[in-house]
DNA sequence: TATGTTTGTAAGTAAACACTCACTTACCAG
DNA sequence: CTGGTAAGTGAGTGTTTACTTACAAACATA
């Protein structure tokens, strides 16, 4: 179930990521948009019905595009490794296109409309449908510690994860986040493994 | 340094966080805060210079709580007991006011002026402060693990609380934070605890 | 050449926003 | 009784917002 979306319609998505990194959830406004591309407001309408839509064209590409690429991760092997990768893809993709990390980590946006709020969350169970599953792996083949349940620990990295992308965003993304993040995800990990 | 706030201040400051929790950052606007306070809009004006300035009070008041709290609690003593109460006090506290959560933890807020955003960032910091020494102490006395730095615990720690927090603002505050709020520092205690 | 479709524009709309102003009322001190 | 001050009101202000409408240019197809 791929929703389709036209170039122009995805140059529009980037347009409004750059502009939520920019300036925030509150900068996004259809003037804003319309400078961004060039082009007059009303042309925005030839191509969105709504500036929800081009909220939801942008969490839905990004709920794809972390689904696809986590699909393409090796689905067996060292639950260490993998739980590695899950997250070294994450840093990865962040770094290259920063301005989506406003997007799916901005619970400014959610205010917006219940489908954002829907939208947000599936994002979030996408993660989880691909984390737990290793994290329950790693306890069933003794590598993690199963002193507390696996989705305790889903939690406690997610936590982790999202306050490390929060601190980026603040520092207005100075520090290289595949670095930084990476050795959040070595610290995490030493204290998952079963010793 | 208490900065001082009359009685009516405080009450449309708490007004102002039940508008907060009722319909998030984009619903607090003058004319709520006046219809909730059941008074006119320019009524709000002689109490505040702005809308800023209410803000500001609330997060101000925030701040200077959580600092008289934790300062209140024993400054020695064993390690994973302070841990325990600095966060036992912490779900107390947004278990009785949980319009307030909305305040601290809303990013949508901090687009609004840097005076909010600096402000917010000193909620944070003053948490860390209170934290990071009983990480430390805990880790001196072998009681927690050194495998890992104190600030990684803290960032580990501090993000799993936020989460939990995000997940029980995002359910309309339906959980018992303090119970299942508990229940997840008993399981980060279990993780950073010496083997 | 005619015709339809797509993609753009300039100029608007109504609603919501923070904030202001002239004025009134209540109360308290001298 | 008088005058000052704190705290309220109704009716505005100008600006910004998402969105609409009438129209035009470009271009493929019949």
């Amino acid at each position: 179930m791929t929703t389709e979306i036209s170039d122009r319609q995805f140059e529009i998505v980037e347009a409004a990521g750059k502009i939520l990194t920019a300036s925030g959830v509150s900068g996004l406004t259809i003037k804003n948009l319309a400078k961004q591309m060039k082009f007059s407001e009303a042309a925005i309408y030839r191509h969105f019905t709504s500036k929800e839509q081009i909220i939801l064209a942008m969490l839905g590409y990004l709920a794809e595009s972390i689904d696809e690429r986590f699909s393409r991760l090796p689905e067996h092997g060292d639950p260490e490794e993998r739980f590695k990768s899950l997250f070294q893809e994450q840093f990865r993709f962040f770094k290259k296109h920063p301005h989506f990390v406003v997007a799916v980590f901005s619970d400014g946006l959610m205010e917006e409309s219940k489908r954002i709020n829907a939208k947000m969350a599936k994002i979030m169970e996408v993660k989880i449908r691909y984390l737990l599953p290793v994290i329950v792996e790693g306890q069933r083949k003794g590598v993690f510690t199963t002193s507390i349940p696996a989705e305790d620990i889903v939690h406690i990295v997610m936590g982790a994860f999202r306050l490390q992308m929060f601190k980026w965003r603040v520092t207005n993304f100075q520090s290289d986040i595949k670095i930084t993040g990476e050795n959040m995800i070595r610290s995490i990990l030493t204290l998952i493994k079963k010793k």
